[in-house]
DNA sequence: TTCAACATGTAATTCAAACTTACATAATGG
DNA sequence: CCATTATGTAAGTTTGAATTACATGTTGAA
């Protein structure tokens, strides 16, 4: 095990190690980013901790001893192990992709059509999406950064509000026929959409006081399938006003519920630091909904 | 060559390193000398310079990721060989001899009869005794201090006068034969000791104001003879009152003439640092000129 | 479940190592 | 011999790192 107490001082050995390979004090300073005074200073100390001379003195360009030598050897293995172990981190931290776990829903209706952008600004940095309707944790090595809709509070992690979006009850206008319903209870007597692995609806419908009753059909599609499955007159879905908000606005759906609730997309991370990949992403897709 | 610039603060490193080794944040302030406090902040900073998560936090007690074991591995190995080639330093140094270099008449007359003291104190201490007429520079590796007669004033050198010791012309009795000299002039009739290499006797001549005269014959003798060939009545010698003292005392030799002069023996060292052995001599021998 | 013990985190302040500036000393080379 | 180059020293300042004190959160036993 390593006896830290009786090291000399990290800096100066430092010092040491930068004179050997520049060969001058004051070339030692600069690449120090210190004056020559500095490692003239660290030097000295660094001979009065060994106690042993490290330099013969005796001509203008310091020389070193056979002791200084040796030391010398050991610095240039010993640091140079560090930076190569400190530099790889970085190169393959730079180089990890960056992983986005989001719904299947707002990576389809809000994230893919913009992603192109992003990676026009940063083509330094690869990224894999991660759609899921499981909020997978962000945790170091996994998942970065996650894309999801809440109100904000979890616990343990760090989130940032993305955008506000309401839960909205949607239909094409096919299914109705132009009776549209008046109130959640009519609802009962279409047919339902649910995403695989979610319960939106029946916590929607339990949220309106309706939790025993029964629907006329409950259909379960994967994610992405979900909105093309309302658009095609298939049955009523539930979701965020974001995700269907182009749909609404063609007329392929219509909205007849609307909840105004304080939940919204947020972005969740682990907390600690960001890798810089994170941070361009992250920077990035707020200026993106800042522009909406 | 090494970039020091984009390295992280080496105390950082350091602590990474010994919370990877003790395996906590508080047994890792304990190897340093420090508080847990100052170990967790400098781990965080750690992270956020190379912006990489190295702990995953969500434990209690925290765990390397995989990218913190990649560091661990490197920072051991580094600061491992540094660690081994400090340690290594102190060993050789702590194991090299101490060098002492001084005149044959000092040698026999003074040191050698007391340096048993030394030895019995300083048991891990070895000596090299390097008599010598000639006044061999203290250099690294070489001699770590000299004994040296003179006024002290050795320019790029370290001194310390030990004591002073006028200049004084010695004959055995039986040399004179009841008929001691008055005069320096009167000396010209006898035979003269020189020690090999030097040539006192003729400089003392001359500092009298007989640089011109030729003595009865003069014997170049290696510096440990001349005060016995003085005793045994074989001619006049010119040395230090500290190196006859017991002669004279006993009656041995007279001394003819004594020059006060602000001369003396000096402890002559490079200047920088001296390592531990000396430093020990050093003291020693002070204290033991106090003695006296 | 609740509480004590343990392990780490954070904030504010204190302290000291390390740095800068300015001047000094000494060697080298034209 | 002087200009230039290289290092040394001293004094004062800066800032990185430490301490202290309190907070948070987990674990395990009562």
């Amino acid at each position: 095990m390593l006896n830290w107490s009786q090291l000399p001082s990290l800096s100066a050995l430092r010092a040491f190690c930068a004179f050997v390979q520049r060969g001058s004090v004051a070339d030692a300073g600069a690449a120090l980013n210190v004056s020559h005074a500095a490692i003239s200073q660290q030097l000295r100390a660094l001979e009065t901790h060994l106690g042993t001379p490290l330099f013969d003195r005796s001509n203008r360009a310091l020389e070193l001893t056979p002791e200084g030598q040796d030391l010398a050897r050991a610095l240039e293995d010993g640091f140079g192990r560090i930076a190569a172990g400190v530099e790889a981190l970085s190169h393959t931290e730079a180089h990890r992709p960056l992983n986005i776990g989001c719904t299947p829903t707002f990576a389809s209706a809000w994230l893919m059509p913009r992603l192109a952008g992003f990676q026009a600004d940063h083509p330094g940095i690869d990224m894999v999406m991660s759609p899921s309707p499981s909020l997978v944790d962000p945790a170091p090595g996994g998942i970065d950064v996650a894309i999801r809709y809440g109100t904000g509070d979890w616990k343990g992690l760090d989130s940032v509000e993305l955008m506000a979006s309401p839960v909205v009850v949607v239909g094409a206008p096919a299914l109705f026929k132009g009776d549209t319903p008046k109130t959640p209870a009519d609802l009962i007597r279409y047919p339902w959409l649910e995403e695989l692995g979610t319960h939106e609806s029946s916590s929607w419908l339990a949220g309106q006081g309706l939790q025993n009753e029964r629907v006329l059909s409950r259909t379960e599609v994967p994610g992405n399938l979900m909105i093309d499955g309302a658009r095609n007159g298939q049955g009523i879905a539930v979701t965020t006003r974001i995700a269907v908000a182009e749909d609404i606005e063609a007329g392929r759906l219509v909205a007849v519920f609307e909840e105004r609730r304080d939940a919204g997309y947020h972005l969740v991370t682990k907390p600690g630091v960001h890798r810089p990949p994170l941070k361009a992403f992250l920077r990035w897709i707020l200026r993106e909904v800042r522009k909406t």
